[in-house]
Formats: structure tokens, sequence, C-alpha cells
DNA sequence: CATCCACAGGAACTTGGGGGCA
DNA sequence: TGCCCCCAAGTTCCTGTGGATG
């Protein structure tokens, strides 16, 4: 009955068939023109391929110390370093999968388990992972997501872990997000609780110093093997996108010297391969969206500064509310500060009593100065802004805050924001009082 | 050259929301 | 239902800092 109301030819319902008409032919459109894609996916750094080029030594190496597994004897504890987009997750990944199966041609249980700790930086959370990844579905072995002690979760896995002959490979990719000691002295200890199973630990990180800060035990117990990965050159980086364009693009459609200027880009922020990959497949859908034949330099640089705009943009508009009202604080300082005495840069006091001033004006309670001065550090970390700690003597010790994207792109990004009407009208009051 | 300012940033603590258990 | 736990977000308190100033 619902259905042949709704499809009564009132002259809405025309119209509503003529744009339902309109996006068919519009998507029929889109799938007869030039098909630069044959797999785009392919060319997407989540993407782990079968063939990691100029990684062979290191899945060697890998492999080789985590072989003793397949005769249930405990690899060593791996600490990896290097770059983001050198490789380290995608050869860890691999090996892990292949000693896996390898592991039950010969009827061994081994358990390859890969935990992000920007995502688990807990005790509680890494252990509730490990037993989703071992989940034999019986429900005393299900841990909730948090309510229970961790000694209680510590005691459960011990049980599930140790139920029979088996060996685990724990990867804590990022692990230098993992905020205490504890945590990781308890993981490495983990074995001394075990009868029948093993368990060991590759701790993965982009940052090189990040043991200097660890206790002396956890230190000498994860870095039994160390592993550093270089970063690619732009000579590596050409090959690794001529592999994947192979399987992921149409022949002949790339401009000669469009893989050597992705390389080249990539290889300038650290020989960074995800970076690579994602600036030429982006190029290949700015080239397809425009329905261009070929994909040129020219579609190159237009994806470089869209990709570095969109990542902006997208980190801004995931802000919680009030860093985003932090952020139309320095927009309007850095607005105004153009036309005032000391147009560099604002320092952290000013921008706070324009942070509490937007806060009344929007009907919020403004945060202390302690956790203003967090939020500018984050601002600082996603490189929205730069706040460099300077000291004017007498004056005090201070940050220098100065934007890192144009006051136009900020404007453009904030213009849909919650708070941009009852702000705009605070600047026309403000703008009222400068002329005063 | 001691003093002082306006913070930076670490550490401990609080609050409130999610949940489990007996 | 009351008590316990975990955790994120935030506050309070504190010490440290470094160059202009008197």
């Amino acid at each position: 009955m619902t259905l042949i109301t709704s499809i009564e030819t009132t002259s809405e319902t025309t119209n509503q068939l003529e744009s339902l008409n309109d996006v068919q032919h519009l998507f029929d459109r889109i799938l007869q023109t030039n098909q630069l894609f044959i797999n785009r996916d392919l060319l997407r750094s989540t993407y782990i391929p079968e063939i990691l080029p100029h990684r062979e030594e290191e899945i060697t190496e890998l492999g080789s110390i985590l072989s003793p597994a397949l005769k249930y004897e405990t690899p060593s504890n791996i600490i990896m370093f290097g770059k983001p987009g050198v490789g380290k997750t995608a050869v860890t990944k691999l090996v892990g999968v292949e000693l896996q199966i390898r592991g039950k041609e010969l009827g061994k249980h081994i358990h390859f388990i890969y935990i992000n700790c920007q995502l688990s930086d807990t005790l509680y959370k890494i252990l509730q992972h490990i037993s989703q990844q071992l989940n034999d579905n019986q429900p005393d072995t299900i841990i909730p997501s948090s309510g229970l002690p961790v000694d209680v979760i510590f005691a459960k896995i011990i049980l599930l872990i140790d139920k029979q002959k088996q060996i685990l490979v724990v990867v804590l990719d990022e692990v230098d997000k993992i905020r205490d000691d504890i945590t990781l002295y308890t993981l490495t200890r983990i074995n001394e609780q075990l009868r029948n199973a093993r368990l060991s630990i590759i701790g993965i990180s982009n940052n090189l110093r990040f043991t200097d800060f660890l206790d002396a035990r956890v230190k000498s117990s994860l870095g039994q093997e160390t592993m550093v990965f270089n970063p690619y050159d732009a000579q590596q980086l050409q090959d690794i996108l001529r592999t994947r364009c192979q399987q992921a693009l149409a022949p002949n459609i790339l401009s000669d010297d469009v893989i050597p200027l992705c390389a080249a880009i990539a290889a300038q922020e650290h020989g960074d391969a995800r970076r690579a990959l994602d600036l030429l497949r982006v190029s290949v859908e700015l080239a397809e969206r425009k329905h261009d034949r070929n994909v040129t330099n020219k579609h190159v640089r237009l994806a470089q500064s869209k990709i570095e705009k969109d990542r902006i943009a997208e980190v801004i508009h995931s802000l919680p509310a009030q860093q985003r009202l932090l952020l139309h604080a320095i927009r309007i300082l850095q607005k105004y500060n153009k036309h005032m005495r000391n147009p560099s840069a604002m320092i952290t006091g000013e921008l706070y009593y324009q942070y509490v001033e937007l806060s009344k004006t929007v009907r919020y309670t403004p945060l202390s100065q302690r956790r203003v001065a967090d939020f500018i550090s984050e601002l600082d970390g996603l490189g929205i802004i730069s706040a460099r700690v300077i000291s004017k003597g007498r004056y005090g010790t201070t940050r220098e805050i100065q934007l890192m994207i144009s006051l136009t792109e900020l404007e453009h990004i904030l213009q849909d924001d919650e708070f941009i009407e009852e702000i705009s009208q605070v600047k026309m009051k403000n703008q009222m009082k400068l002329i005063i």
C-alpha cells in the first residue's frame, strides 16, 4: 500500500524519478568513461602485497628470528625501528602470516596477533585484544571492554593461552604509544607464568629513541633482537610504485615523469612508501575525474596539495568542540594581528584570554589554562600551528604560536563550523571596539 | 648579578561514564 | 543494588626556566 502511494505520478514524484534517472546516467557515464584503474585498492597503503621490493633482507632476518616457533621453541623478542612507511608493518605481517601457514602445515599451533597500540594502549586493552584473537567462542574466556580488575583478566588470559602447547607471536605496532612501563614489563614476563605455551613480542616503533625511556629490565627483555629499517631512496620507491602499477593501473596511462616525481616527493619526506602510493593513487583519481586519458606531473602536483589540504581539513573537522573553539580564537587573533603592532605571532596568554572570551559567547565553560596548553601542544603536533617556547626575559616564558596553514584555508575549513555564526557576531563587536 | 615574570610541563588527584560481580 | 574496576578528560599543585631588568 505504502509502495503504491509512493509512486503515484504527481509532479513532485516525476521530478524525483527524473533525478533518479540522472543519477543512474551519471553512474553509467562514470563506468563507461576511460577506466584508469584496474584495482584501486592495490595502491592503498593498507594493502599488503606478496612481494615487497627492497625488503628481502629484513624478511629473511625476521623469518630466521621467528623460525624456532616452528619447533615450539620461543623466538626472541624483537624491537623494530624505522620511520613511517618504510615497510616495518608490511614485513611483519607478511612474515607472520607465512609463519602461521607453515605452522599449520606442520601441525603446530602458532598464532600471529597484530595489535596497534595507538588503539590499544593499556594492559587491559592489549589483553582483551589477545583474548579476542584467540577466541574459541567459550563464554568464560570473553573479556568485557571494561569493568574487571586487570589481574583477573591476566589470570584468564594465562589460562586461555596455556590451554595447549602453542606459540604466540604478539606484534605491538606503535609500541611507544603505551604510556606505562608496567604494561610492557608484564607482557615480557608472561612466559614465567606459562607451562605449555610460549609468547614472544615484536615491538614496532617510529621513534629511534623509544627504548631510552624504558625500564632497564623491559629494555633488555624486549630488545633481545633489534631490527632497523632504513628509509627507501627515490630509486627504491620507483621500483615499489612500478611493481604495484602493473596490477593496479591500465597499461600506458602514466607519463614517464609521474613515477619518478611521486618517488622524489616521497623520498624527501623520509622515504615514505605510503606517501608515494597515496600520491600516485590520488593523481590517477584526479585524472580520472577530469576524464583525462593520461596521468601527468600536473596531476601529481595537484594531488600533492589536495592530500595535504584534505588531511588538515579532516583533522580539524574531527577535533573536539573545545579544540575547535581554540582554533577559532587563533583564527580571530591572526586576523586582527595582521592590522596590529605585532603581526608575527600570538603568545599563550593572549590566546587563552581570547579563548575564554569565545567560550563565554558560545556558553561553554572555559577549560583551565593548563588544559588549553595541552591543546596547543596537540595542534602543534598535528602541524596546524607551530608553538615554540620562548623566553621574554623579565616578562616570563611563554609559547609563540603561529598558524602553519594560511588564514584563508583555515577560514574555509571552519566556514560551516557549529560556532561560526555566534562567533562572527563577536568579531563585529570587537571590530567596533577596535574602531572606538 | 640577583630578581622576577609568565608561563611550560610533570605528577597527583578528581570526576563521571562505561561496565562486572555477588 | 552497592561496591568494585578501568579509563579518559580535566583540575590543582608544583617546580623549573631563561633572559630582561634594576
